[in-house]
DNA sequence: AAAAACTTTGAAAACGCTTACATTTTTCTC
DNA sequence: GAGAAAAATGTAAGCGTTTTCAAAGTTTTT
């Protein structure tokens, strides 16, 4: 391609020598004004910019960023992606984006894909994955730690000993239960997620803990696993209606996830619930379309555009800490003080 | 960081030069098959990776490309990003997003910002914008072309001279006209976008050509421009319909894309118009959300994550065509015939 | 068995910057 | 105005690859 000079022909052009140039780049070591004026008219004459490419050679640095998310299909996911480009822009940085399972394919090596690129840090976004898979993530973080810094983000298992910024799902879950209980709900659904190892910031700890704050039983047909869309919400929550006498059924839902509470809003409707007198649900994540569903959804906000940001933060400042995600409740008109 | 091992040290310890280890790399030139099993393991022993930086100072690619669009927050943008994040893999490469906004701020070129980087290439996503920031990307983009690749998406003007794969909203327009015609409809309106030049591509135009061909007439008041949120289709709907008699109102509304769509439900809930009886409603883009509204979203699906991988093939492929995006209109519950 | 034709390997020069160090020029001090 | 200190500038050596070209080693041909 036409167009790209190089230091050296900035240099001859402006008549001073190449190291004069890199200075007046980059704005340190001592140039005086007049060379200064001299090389900066022949740079922008001529638009020239140096190449990152050849300044990553030395520095080391490539000032772009990696994040591994899951997938961005989740709305949720572009607000993380979109905060840490926020952030990274800040620090003159651009972020790169893998779908995980994009490193797996084709059984490659996702640390070794992740390392040839050198990049200056990644996020990754840590699910709770079936054992096997969870397997290779952690496998694959201890070889990359060597490479370059990392953060985790999402709901992260108590145990990994990395920069972290967690979602306490235990915590928020617990909370959520009291919400509910304080409505008068003694029949308290948890739909979504993957029934795995009891970490200690997960949802069914947190969902336990609450219903034995209120005394209340723990109800295996109240509690279902799926994954995070509103086809499995809505799937769940139907075969949960239909395996239960109506006088059974929950009089409220925790859901995993917005997308999985608009499933549930329709598999209410398909059983002619109606909402929120029959039945509450919650969801979580806060998505854009939560206020303009019918009724509008109650949801935990997860502010996971700051979490983006936050997270880049921690990933460029070499801390090695690990830090709670922010939430609220924001409450809408989905869940109604219980019928009895 | 430790780690990192250099083409040097592999050839050291495999005792053999550094040019046989980059045959070996890169598959080209001949080696012996003992000679190459020896390099091999002394790679995998050392979980060694060629440096992309140093192979970008040669071979000149980065393997990375750009993408830059108006904002993420839309999950459409998001999908477009999904799909050349997909598209690119496949090439071995990886995408940067760059937010317009971001190019743009405190007075930055955005050819040089993007330039700089040394992508393979970049998709800019293209919207209409005020006139001073449209100039502002004419100039962006004729800068930008010596450098790298472009291929431009979205709704593309008529005039630009780029590789493209563009909506052609004129005759998408048109047709949902036509579809809205065919249910009974008179009364017409067309919400969201800017008021700004008749382009071949513009919604407006296939707006008043699809009226044109039922022989109904253009009316002002049916046209009310504003951006693309939720809270903007609200506020549009709330105030034509506040502006007009009841007998007046449109019975039917064409919405800029599925936020404005769902404001425009708000909106007419709130004036006590039943959905689908006393209004249709047309949204653009097929959202995740639009089949768990109320009443499910009659939608255009726009296939943006096919766009985004379309967009990609297009970019590396080298070749300079403009091409029509794929559409599909999906047709819910939104939509009835008109109640005249 | 020598010549010709491949195949395999290595030495060294890019690629476009940064940076340590040396050299030259300017400014300051008495 | 000479000498010292400070500022400005230049030279050259990396950074980790790819790639060209030449040398060395094999095989094939005659």
């Amino acid at each position: 391609m036409v167009g790209t000079h190089t230091i050296y022909d900035i240099a001859e052009e402006a008549g001073v020598s190449i190291a004069t140039v890199s200075r007046v780049l980059r704005g340190e070591g001592s140039v005086s004004a007049k060379t200064r004026e001299k090389v900066e008219a022949v740079i922008a004459r001529r638009n020239y910019r140096p190449s990152s490419i050849a300044r990553g050679m030395t520095s080391k640095k490539t000032n772009s960023l990696g994040i591994v998310l899951p997938k961005l299909l989740n709305p949720n996911y572009a607000m993380i992606f979109t905060g840490a480009s926020d952030g990274a822009r800040r620090h003159g940085c651009s972020v790169n984006m893998f779908p995980w399972k994009s490193l797996t394919d084709q059984g490659n090596n996702p640390a070794l894909l992740l390392a040839e690129r050198r990049l200056d840090g990644v996020i990754i976004c840590v699910e709770y994955l079936p054992p096997e898979q969870n397997d290779m993530l952690v496998r694959s973080l201890k070889e990359l730690r060597p490479y370059m810094p990392i953060v985790l983000i999402g709901c992260v298992p108590a145990a990994f000993e990395y920069p972290t910024i967690s979602y306490n799902m235990a915590s928020i879950t617990r909370s959520t239960v009291e919400y509910l209980v304080g409505l008068g709900h003694e029949k308290i659904a948890l739909i979504g997620g993957v029934e795995a190892d009891q970490d200690e910031m997960r949802r069914d700890v947190g969902y336990r803990r609450g219903l034995e704050d209120a005394h209340l039983p723990y109800v295996d047909s109240y509690r279902a696993f799926c994954g995070g869309t509103a086809e499995e919400g809505f799937a769940a929550l139907d075969q949960m209606l239909s395996a239960l006498l109506p006088s059974h059924w929950p009089t409220a839902i925790i859901a995993l996830n917005d997308l999985v509470a608009m499933g549930c809003q329709a598999a209410a409707r398909k059983w002619g619930l109606e909402m929120p007198r029959d039945i509450s649900i919650v969801g979580c994540d806060n998505l854009f379309c939560a206020p303009y569903l019918i009724p509008a959804l109650t949801s935990i906000d997860t502010h996971q555009q700051q979490l983006g940001q936050q997270a880049v933060d921690l990933l460029l400042s070499g801390e090695n800490k690990r830090a709670d995600a922010a939430w609220t409740l924001v409450i809408r008109d989905s869940c109604a003080p219980c019928a009895k």
